[in-house]
DNA sequence: GACTACGCTGTGAACGCTCACAGGCGGCGG
DNA sequence: CCGCCGCCTGTGAGCGTTCACAGCGTAGTC
């Protein structure tokens, strides 16, 4: 055995083993028909005799295709953006595709543009989005992307871009709906950081519901997402000492935060107050008390934004242009009717 | 403006317009020195002005280098596995490495050498694998990976692969003997599933504090990770009739649940039964009772792993084979000294 | 028996880049 | 005034694949 790694087999080894030209080898890889039977075999045979690998760059290069998606997110240590990664990219790779991925460290259009730039340079097929940014300047994106279809994961309904979205303001809706219906009238909010779409949409649908009702927020304390930060802000809700009988937290987090908050306090949930929270982490149902929260369907989101984007890539008529799915209210014990 | 999508342009273009060959535009690119500043100032200008970017493939191609890195994980929704990737992934970007992920569905040898033949196809640089399974033959990994450098994640000590790890044993041994040093001398164990390698040794852990102790566990259940599987085993747990008055859930998600299963048959936590997580999740803390449990350094994690890997792939010198890092306890309030 | 058709195979070129090398040009020392 | 060395630039080749095309043989058709 010689030291020197053996040196990858090519296209060219193949052949000779073969005892046929190297086109014929390129013919059984890519599974075209016209080679006869005892060909390929021998073919096949010797691929496996010398372990050989199609050289992605070389065919890259050669067909500007390289069935590679890009993905950039953002957050994806947090619930939504993590289960949303996670299954967009098992449905791509249910379609054979490769994906590669690229983190934004910050949630500003510079670093989306740099990503976007970067995975142009890594010649990648289509583009997948996770950047739940509020105020996304889409013909800019557009240009960004120039030549190569892309597909926007959670931004604002009616964007005028490719996109997939759980509607999250009629998430805000159902939640808002749902204390409403059980008799609350003061209501207090724990929003979501401004700068995140979801976080707005969500604050927007809950403002829709109360002033049809002729209502305001008695209170809105912004948090980041954390349980810590819902703490906190559940803390400067009771400090005010605006009473509140419903309470609707903007993820799972931060009412689990406001959960311990309020307990501590002595204000019963949701004898007192009741909460809703948002994401149905699993883990909710095992809050004390289990979590009234707002469900969203990521298995669907990735399995839409795979298809429409492959769609696209392929040039194939894509009918609409914003795929919309709906969340879902799940019911639990932190919610009761007043009185 | 012509509808077609107008071509990439290439070096030559550049190169044309800079009025240079194209092999000086390539050590412009390259940050090659022997380039009289102002004809670097022009070939820079060409390049914005005709919008060029570098070709990935074709480079890749001809210096068998892709600057890229393959992930193979597993189970990216769950915790750990979900805060290695994004901690890993972070550590290569800022060391300029592209990220080519490879998320396995099922947890089986087999789909590893898929993962593992399917990354070579796309001619990474280097491999990392997040893939705690249980009894990993290191040898057929090694031998399947050929040329290629790679780093494991989270296997067993004394794998003679290269390997960054977080004790998990050592983990299993701070939370069994801060029990013991409360005084507790029945414990009982919620145990991780058996072919999730993290789960085997921090049961083991466990055993050898309690066996060093001369003692047994009272019982042990299996978990799925879930908080809905660590509520079951509780529930088991409490129906054996057995009396404990520790209980080690081998993840902070079965331990919540194993909260509310005691909490609805009227045990008390710590009062009658102290509870250690592992995992030390942000919502911890939030719990009822706040979890003591054992905390893990994902950021240091992914940090040694992009400088292990990197190094392999730079053939620098590599002293040695497996990192080890350390877990820590976090007392909180679910724990209590017995009596 | 010649002609067409078809199944299968091979040849040349190209994809866009980097590497190794060769060379031009100016300045400096002898 | 020649030679040499340094800086900068250009040329040729090749990376491993696919695409378009050409070619060969065998069989079927009139």
């Amino acid at each position: 055995m010689p030291v020197m790694p053996t040196k990858q087999a090519t296209m060219v080894d193949v052949a000779r083993r073969a005892g046929i030209s190297y086109q014929t080898v390129s013919r059984v890889i890519n599974g075209h028909p016209s080679v006869a039977p005892r060909t390929r075999e021998r073919v096949l045979l010797a691929i496996d005799e010398l372990n050989y690998l199609p050289n992605a760059a070389a065919r890259n290069l050669v067909t500007r295709r390289s069935r590679t998606v890009g993905i950039i997110s953002y957050g994806t240590t947090y619930f939504g953006p993590g289960q949303m990664l996670a299954n967009i990219e098992t449905s791509f790779r249910e379609r054979d595709y490769g994906l590669t991925l690229s983190t934004l460290t910050e949630m500003s259009l510079g670093a989306l543009h740099a990503a976007i730039h970067e995975l142009g340079g890594r010649a990648v097929d289509g583009i997948v989005m996770i950047t739940p940014i509020a105020n996304i300047d889409s013909d800019e994106i557009r240009k960004l992307c120039r030549n190569v279809p892309f597909v926007m994961i959670d931004v604002a309904l009616g964007q005028s871009v490719p996109s997939v979205v759980i509607d999250q303001r009629r998430g805000g809706i159902l939640a808002t709906r749902h204390l409403l219906d059980l008799g609350h009238r003061e209501i207090a909010e724990i929003r979501g950081p401004a700068d995140w779409s979801g976080a707005a949409l969500r604050h927007e649908g809950m403002l829709a519901v109360l002033h049809e009702a002729g209502l305001e927020p008695v209170m809105s304390v912004e948090g980041d997402w954390s349980a810590a930060s819902g703490y906190a802000a559940a803390r400067r809700l009771l400090d005010a000492g605006a009473p509140f009988s419903g309470l609707f937290a903007s993820n799972d987090q931060m009412a689990l935060g406001a959960l311990r908050a309020l307990r501590e306090r002595g204000v019963g949930v949701p004898a007192d107050v009741s909460v809703v929270g948002f994401d149905d982490l699993p883990e909710s149902a095992f809050f004390e008390p289990p979590l009234t929260t707002v469900h969203q369907d990521f298995v669907s989101l990735g399995r839409e934004s795979a298809a429409y984007l492959s769609d696209m890539i392929d040039q194939r008529p894509t009918p609409r242009m914003q795929h919309v799915l709906d969340p879902e209210l799940v019911v639990r014990c932190s919610t009761r009717s007043v009185g």
